[in-house]
DNA sequence: CAGAATCCGTACAGATACTG
DNA sequence: CAGTATCTGTACGGATTCTG
């Protein structure tokens, strides 16, 4: 077995930390949870709701999250198409986890 | 103001979670971390606890997590040279933090 | 409307060699 | 011992164009 082999081994348990933040971690993967905390959201949507980030960029990040199970994407078979964005239950359980962080940070980083 | 809005407006520039992942969010971060919780470390010790960070990284995430004030380095000025890790007041604040991560990924991510 | 595909520059990460 | 310095490869992110 080489080297890359073990490590990439190792990466697949790495500590639960870690993982959350793999999750969470990506640059518009917050705004997004966030946005949709306050409800439903269309692709369409969320690109106004968060223009500094590309298309493809928020593309890739609602399938990532989707893939994780934070989010729940409905497509309507429609023309022109619709797709809905929603958190799912475990998305809504990140909440609590962004508010700590959310909190730590407005204590200590005060800069 | 409400705390929403404070959210939002702060997103603009960078949301207080997104700081906090900032800060934490270095590939071996957790690791260095979670090993000077457990005390006082030299550079050589760290080392050997997280032998797949290549030397180069371990010191280059040391660097930031010291720059963003979670740890402190002290050095000796000794020949052979030695130089201590330990975590700051800030940087045990985080412990609770990185708790509730790993709570959460322990419950959400038993896959 | 909601994306997929492509191209491209940069930042990040690894390996290796060298040093006070 | 505790790092630098350098070279190199890769992954990430942006801009643009195309499509069912």
């Amino acid at each position: 077995m080489t080297r890359k082999q073990t490590i990439q081994l190792e990466e697949r348990h790495r500590c639960p930390v870690e993982m959350t933040i793999s999750v969470i971690g990506g640059r518009w993967k917050c705004p997004i949870i966030h946005h949709l905390i306050d409800g439903t959201k269309r692709f369409n949507e969320l690109r106004k709701l968060i223009p500094e980030a590309s298309q493809r960029m928020l593309t890739k990040h609602l399938r990532e999250l989707e893939s994780d199970g934070i989010i729940h994407r409905k497509v309507f078979a429609e023309v022109p198409p619709r797709t809905e964005y929603s958190l799912t239950d475990k998305g809504r359980s990140l909440e609590s986890v962004l508010w700590v962080m959310n909190d730590w940070a407005e204590k200590n980083l005060n800069s």
